[in-house]
DNA sequence: TCTTGGAATTGGTCATGACAATTTGCGACG
DNA sequence: CGTCGCAAATTGTCATGACCAATTCCAAGA
């Protein structure tokens, strides 16, 4: 009634589901692009920035919000929000979403992380600084160390690998790996005590390395993809006997 | 140990932020988990959910902003919420904020797409159903068709190394493809109308399929890695006559 | 039977206020 | 004069409530 007939403004576009919180993306984009926001920074108030972008402090707070879950952000109560610093990181959590919505099995995982961690690993022998190989081989040490520790075994397992794919010297590569990898780790601290020998995956990240310090980019892709092969048939068996386990439990 | 720097093994998170945020997405995982929705359905309306989560509407919104964002669900106005049917897709924008936040460059983002399309053309030739062959087939074809029409033969291109991905049999692998092409492609789509000659990149594929159709993973995978090594150099050249077009501009 | 109009449903936005954690600065004490 | 401790200001977190806009659906009328 109130509107008659100018309601004929027909949206071409697929809704645009949060029109205000794209505008805070937007305007959070611009900060950074135009580097008068820099990694660790803190943004303008919620209060003051809601003003400016002349939105309700509540929908700035969706747009924040989504930002923060991105990962982009972070805020912390009573101190402000803050573009992370540190090392460039996605979160895992849309792709663990994602592989649950669609049922993407731990095979699938494993081979995608196996296609990027081989072609880091190849980067990484081409590229390594001295400090990479550096931390490269103190994470085999601490391996060595923590032989009777699974747990702390599988830390520096994956401190490795992260140092590996730093070593690429592609800060893209490194993400995906990266995130990749998030997925895999925590569901493998759940079973890895139950793991016997760590003494075989010991001397292949050695091997990875020996080729990653010898410069030789075949050798060190062939070792990971090796080494990376053999750690999906032992995280299958780790998961065959939790299986088991679970089963006694319940007789 | 003594060195501080690559002892940091910081993966908790500070859960500071969004406790309520991180509820409701761990609600709707839950739902997810348990099957009581599947794709494509609606979830509860926000006033519902809402009270069965015991906080208020705002802060559901909150998570559920973040879920959308993620491209998890989707919502239309006056309809509902729904979670999102269709082929599984990360959204690029966290991946393109984070690359634009620490300045990586489009070399590596080259790399790691060819490091990721590489594999995926290896497993193509595998795996790939015939209904998948016909699919990449399909679309050089379209590539034919459109050797006069930079846009629509970027579009089929794309289309092709989507079919790839997908022919790869591994959702996560083309998940992933996926989400750095998407960042490629739309830069690409702004300076393609500068390219000369899409015969070779048209050979090129030709010679993709025809690896993956003959199911030499090998081949497969080497004509891929040439293809994107050189399309990685139009595309540099494209920019650089983009670039020498501006300053004329400017002059 | 088909069209159409409106009411109910549902997401989108806003305003306001109370609350909690952190930071900061001032004052008391050594 | 310096240091410690507490309180106020700052800032994010959450709730309540209201209204708008788009969609859906059903019933009344052509």
């Amino acid at each position: 009634m109130t509107n008659s007939k100018n309601a004929r403004l027909k949206i071409v576009r697929p809704v645009r589901s949060g029109q205000t919180t794209e505008q805070v993306v937007a305007r959070v984009y611009e900060l950074i692009k135009s580097e008068h926001l820099k990694p660790g920074e803190r943004l303008p108030p919620e209060r003051e920035l809601s003003k400016q972008l002349g939105i309700s402090r509540p929908s700035l707070r969706a747009g924040l919000s989504s930002l923060i879950s991105m990962g982009v952000l972070q805020s912390r109560q009573g101190a402000g929000t803050f573009l992370v610093d540190g090392p460039p990181a996605l979160d895992s959590e849309p792709l663990r979403l994602l592989a649950q919505l669609h049922g993407f099995s731990f095979e699938h995982m494993f081979e995608t992380r196996s296609i990027l961690e081989v072609g880091a690993a190849g980067l990484a022998a081409e590229r390594a600084t001295g400090e990479q190989l550096a931390t490269m081989s103190e994470e085999i040490a601490e391996m060595f160390a923590a032989l009777k520790d699974p747990q702390q075994f599988l830390v520096h397992d994956v401190a490795f690998h992260r140092a590996v794919a730093v070593a690429s010297g592609n800060p893209t590569l490194a993400t995906l790996v990266e995130m990749v990898s998030a997925i895999l780790y925590e569901r493998r601290r759940e079973t890895i005590d139950r793991a016997h020998d760590f003494n075989e995956s010991l001397d292949l990240h050695r091997q990875v390395y020996r080729a990653i310090r010898a410069r030789k980019p075949d050798e060190a892709r062939a070792a990971m993809r090796e080494h990376i092969v053999r750690a999906q048939r032992a995280f299958a068996l780790e998961e065959e006997q939790q299986q088991s386990n679970l089963e006694q439990d319940r007789a």
